[in-house]
DNA sequence: CATGGCCATCCA
DNA sequence: TGGATGGC
């Protein structure tokens, strides 16, 4: 039960898994509260009182400034005078994280209307596995009741490749009879294609999902589109802010060329580090070269198994629904001289704790209908200059903060000897800087309550899906805003409706997208092909049907990848060979753990039962002459090192491929390969025990023991506050919209504004507070505290030389915008335009074509035989027909009659590509009101020159060529 | 003496 | 279970 779901690496390529991630989330909801500040640069701060709060959070304006997280208000301020910094409300003398814990679920609560298979990774990011909708509209698109038009693909990109119409050429080369010979068309590589078109359909999806989290929440995110999690989410980060990037398989190995092992969730720290200095490696790309073994003798068993899978762009980690966060808490930290001496002050602090907890306790009681069991309290004390941090399980009897602080106290104490001082029964022994308590280990509520039933064998964290699973009555009750009309778009689904009528009510939605169901137009020719090969299951789809609601659970138990007995036609045929192909040593864990939880999402689609007649015949037709090609043979490891064909396609010659080699070498050829330059980093840990502040230790406290015991912080301070401030005093922004109920927002500093007396002032501990003496700063004249004094003057280093960065940054960026005509063309680029058979097509022909027209009204059949027309007609060179062939109108060339389909397809998808990099693509300068996905098609006349909306200020919108960055740019660190 | 406050996962 | 680690 190693706590992980895990997809059987039958389908390692097989999901469309996607990572939403909100744009600086944080500005986004201080915009939307304020917006007065929408558009301005913004950081949110916390604790705004010592130099201007600490940042955890800057939009991208304020990040063109050279604004950057870590840093302080006051340093922001440096960069950019006309920064707003919003600060995290404070409640009880903490931050308070409400506003955007709220505003995160609003977001998923929209993700979730698209997929339950939705799976939240932080209050700002979530995972979707959208297979089955992929699926679902690849099925669509043959039946031509969706087209995948241009605009549908906006603001998308791919790694390796310029813009995505480069892409949909690369993904059409499979077809051109011309582009390629037939042997060289692998069945993996057709594999691979059919799982990147399934990228490419997910794109389209998850365009209308983040248009969807814009319209209905304001906010804007972007996206990865990847087959596994942490691709994914590498990917989302590739292009931001406002726009989403597919990671094409084909693309991984490139890019693991000069992908920091580092920059993969999970390398980031100290492990990253321990497998760069045992490996002496550096790049994820270097690390296919060690086997398995190897990896797992260096690392654990599952770590290295993990690795090894991973350095081939395999991540088994499911998708698995999870909505509610496993634990609910609240911690802070006394630094310093803020470090908690005295009983008094502990047990106010937990108070504080405690009620914060419980009220969110409360709140998602009233929400999930469940109830936490368990409480965690961690702490930390210095002792003898260490800090040293504990943490206690307790019971969680109920929910009552005076209880749960008590209790925590209590824990405290048992698990400290020499709690208190000597001779002392309210000055502590050691100090405590950190202090944090946790409720865990939910239970749903009342079985009676009708949400019992069994949705239990859900997955691993059968409670709290279950709680996920079930909308109960409270929650309608509460009414989540948003929620309703996609349940009822989703039941009918679910509720054991036939596929057909799902369809219908797939179809409805669709028309209501202003999509009509028109005659195919060729590029979903081309795509019905692909998805022939990527077949839809009927039992799939109804598994997706039923998962809505009651459980995924039923359908998932069986879903296991396990092969369904079925009767098995050519396609599954196919597949399995293909599926038995797959080489990659398995790594045992996965293969096992695989079967028994497998969600609905690791999307068997192997499960073949593609009834459409018509398709069968497309892939039959396409895939004789190829899939005659078994090649069970080779292949000993790396799924991505099998096909050097597909890699040498991405970039037909040229290219230092020494990495792309190195890729390919079976693991046992390269092992005596070490390391290239041992990037022997020096890298000293930064080991600077921070020198020991002195603290006021317990002889302060025995000072004053009795006034502090009996003044308890909360008993009568916190009202005096709430009554003699009332929240008018220096408010005299814009309130907040926040209930009026809860005046207590800042009151720590109001308090202070009115000359009431912090409770500290009250507290022995910090009645004997010494200010620290101050140099003044040559640079910027400010008094800096002594002991900050050095680092003071790093910051101006640092900030001088981020400058100059930035300034190069902009100039180059302005070079890159003048010279704009032919983009300043990269290498990859050339590679693959050229390989494509750009023969005649490829400059005017088409140019006045609309896209939209031209995909939308055109039928194959026309085109057909228009273009038996050129043939026959007086139009052709009579001289020189090959037997059976028939010459291209598009193109000119002579091609066979049998494979005319998938060459038209070809110049379809050309088309689409010249449209697609003609496009502009308007991008809302940092969420204005405008609409978040703006494509403007350039006619025919403006060919040449960028087109720009008419009313354009240039303050609000700013058209942006699709782009264009080098890939290592992402990793390099400002 | 200063990112702070989260949350989650993994291993022993 | 608690400690450690990782990442937002």
């Amino acid at each position: 039960m190693s706590t992980k779901t895990t997809i059987n690496i039958k389908n390692k390529f097989d999901r469309v898994v996607v990572l939403v991630d909100m744009d600086c989330f944080y500005c986004q909801v201080e915009e939307k509260l304020n917006p007065a500040i929408r558009g301005k640069p913004i950081a949110v701060v916390q604790y705004n009182p010592w130099q201007g709060g600490g940042i955890i959070a800057v939009n991208y304006p304020a990040r063109a400034e050279g604004v950057t997280r870590h840093m302080r208000g006051v340093e922001a301020k440096q960069h950019c005078p006309e920064i707003e910094l919003p600060q995290v409300p404070q409640v009880r003398g903490k931050a308070d994280l409400t506003r955007y814990r709220e505003a995160g679920k609003e977001v998923a609560d929209v993700l979730k209307s698209f997929t339950p298979l939705l799976e939240r990774a932080s209050i700002d990011e979530a995972y979707l596995d959208i297979t089955e909708r992929v699926l679902t509209r690849i099925h669509e698109m043959n039946e031509g009741k969706f087209q995948l038009r241009p605009e549908k693909l906006a603001n998308t990109f791919a790694v390796g490749y310029e813009n995505i119409g480069e892409f949909i050429t690369k993904l059409s080369n499979t077809f051109d009879p011309a582009g390629g010979t037939a042997e060289s068309n692998s069945q993996e590589r057709l594999e691979y294609k059919k799982s990147d078109i399934k990228l490419l359909v997910g794109a389209s999806i998850v365009n209308e999902i983040r248009a969807a989290v814009k319209e209905r929440t304001g906010f804007e995110c972007s996206a990865g589109i990847a087959h596994n999690k942490i691709l994914a989410k590498l990917t989302a980060g590739f292009h931001k802010p406002n726009k989403q990037t597919i990671l094409p398989i084909n693309s991984i190995p490139k890019l693991y060329e000069t992908l920091p092992l580092k920059k993969v969730k999970g390398l980031g720290g100290k492990l990253g580090d321990q497998v760069c200095e045992v490996l002496k490696i550096k790049f994820m790309s270097e690390l296919v070269q060690f086997p398995e073994s190897v990896l797992q003798q260096h690392f654990e068993q599952r770590m290295g198994s993990w690795m090894y899978l991973m350095a081939r762009g395999i991540d088994l980690e499911a998708v698995t629904a999870k909505f509610h966060s496993k634990s609910i808490g609240c911690c802070k930290r006394f630094p310093g001289k803020n470090a908690i001496t005295g009983l008094a002050t502990l047990h106010h602090w937990l108070n504080e704790l405690a009620s914060e907890v419980t009220e969110r306790l409360e709140k998602d009681l009233d929400e999930n209908n469940r109830t936490a069991k368990q409480l965690t309290v961690s702490y930390s004390q210095q002792i003898d200059n260490v800090d040293v941090s504990s943490t206690r399980s307790i019971a969680l009897v109920a929910y009552d903060a005076e209880r749960i602080a008590a209790d925590a106290l209590d824990a405290i104490k048992r698990n400290t000897e020499r709690f208190f001082a000597s001779n002392s029964t309210t000055a502590l022994h050691n100090p405590i800087k950190f202090l944090g308590i946790s409720a865990r280990k939910f239970e749903p509520n009342g079985a009676g309550k009708g949400g019992g039933i069994k949705q239990m064998f859900q997955s691993y964290t059968s409670k709290a899906a279950n709680a996920d699973e079930q909308p109960r009555e409270t929650e309608r009750r509460k009414s989540v805003s948003g929620e309703t009309p996609d349940v009822v778009t989703e039941i009918p689904k679910g509720a054991g409706t036939s596929k057909e009528e799902q369809q219908q009510i797939e179809k409805g939605n669709d028309a209501s997208n202003g999509e009509p169901s028109k005659p195919k137009g060729l590029i979903q020719h081309f795509l019905q092909r692909q998805s022939a090969l990527a077949p839809v299951s009927a039992s799939k789809s109804e598994e997706t049907g039923s998962e809505v609601k009651t459980t995924n659970a039923s359908s998932s138990s069986d879903a296991s990848n396990e092969e369904p007995s079925k009767p098995k036609g050519l396609i599954q045929h196919f597949l399995q060979r293909q599926s038995a192909l797959a080489p990659v040593s398995v790594s045992k864990s996965a293969e096992t753990e695989s079967e028994a939880k497998t969600t609905n999402a690791s999307s068997s689609s192997e499960d073949v039962n593609q009834p459409e007649s018509k398709s069968k015949k497309g892939i039959a037709q396409f895939l004789q002459p190829k899939s005659a090609i078994n090649k069970e043979s080779s292949l000993g490891s790396g799924d991505l090192s099998k096909s050097p064909s597909t890699v040498e396609s991405i970039e037909p010659a040229a290219k230092p491929k020494k990495g792309i080699e190195q890729f390919l070498k079976s693991k046992s050829d390269v092992q005596k390969e070490t390391a290239t330059e041992n990037e022997q980093e020096k890298e000293g840990n930064t080991n600077d025990e921070a020198e020991a502040v002195p603290y006021l230790d317990d002889t302060v406290e025995l000072a004053v023991p009795e006034q502090e015991e009996n003044q308890t912080p909360e008993s009568g301070m916190e009202r005096d506050v709430q009554i003699s401030a009332p929240s008018t005093i220096h408010e005299s922004e814009d309130p907040p919209e926040e209930k009026p109920s809860t005046s207590k927002a800042s009151f720590v500093e109001r308090s202070n504004a009115a000359t009431k007396p912090d409770y500290k002032e009250t507290y022995a501990e910090y009645s004997f507070q010494v200010p620290e003496p101050t140099l003044e700063c040559p640079q910027c004249k400010k008094p800096i505290p002594e002991h900050e004094f050095q680092s003071h003057q790093d910051f101006h280093f640092a900030l001088s030389l981020s400058q100059q960065q930035g300034d190069e940054f902009r100039n180059d960026l302005k070079t890159k915008l003048t010279s704009k005509s032919p983009l300043p063309a990269k290498r990859t680029s050339k590679a693959i335009v050229s390989a494509a058979p750009s023969s005649g097509s490829s400059g005017a022909p088409s140019a006045n074509l609309s896209i939209a027209r031209f995909l939308s009204k055109v039928s194959p059949e026309s085109i057909r035989s228009s273009s038996a027309e050129v043939a026959t007609g007086s139009n052709s060179k009579a001289d020189e027909v090959p037997e059976n062939h028939t010459k291209c109108s598009d193109c000119g060339k002579f091609i066979p009659l049998d494979s005319l389909d998938q060459h038209n397809d070809y110049h379809v998808a050309k088309r689409l590509q010249q449209e697609l990099n003609r496009l502009e693509v308007v991008v809302p300068s940092q969420s204005t009101s405008k609409p978040a996905l703006v494509v403007v098609a350039s006619g025919a006349s403006s060919s040449t020159k960028r087109k720009r909306p008419a009313n354009s200020s240039d303050k609000v919108t700013s058209p942006v060529k699709q782009k264009l960055k080098p890939l290592s740019s992402y990793f390099t660190k400002l």
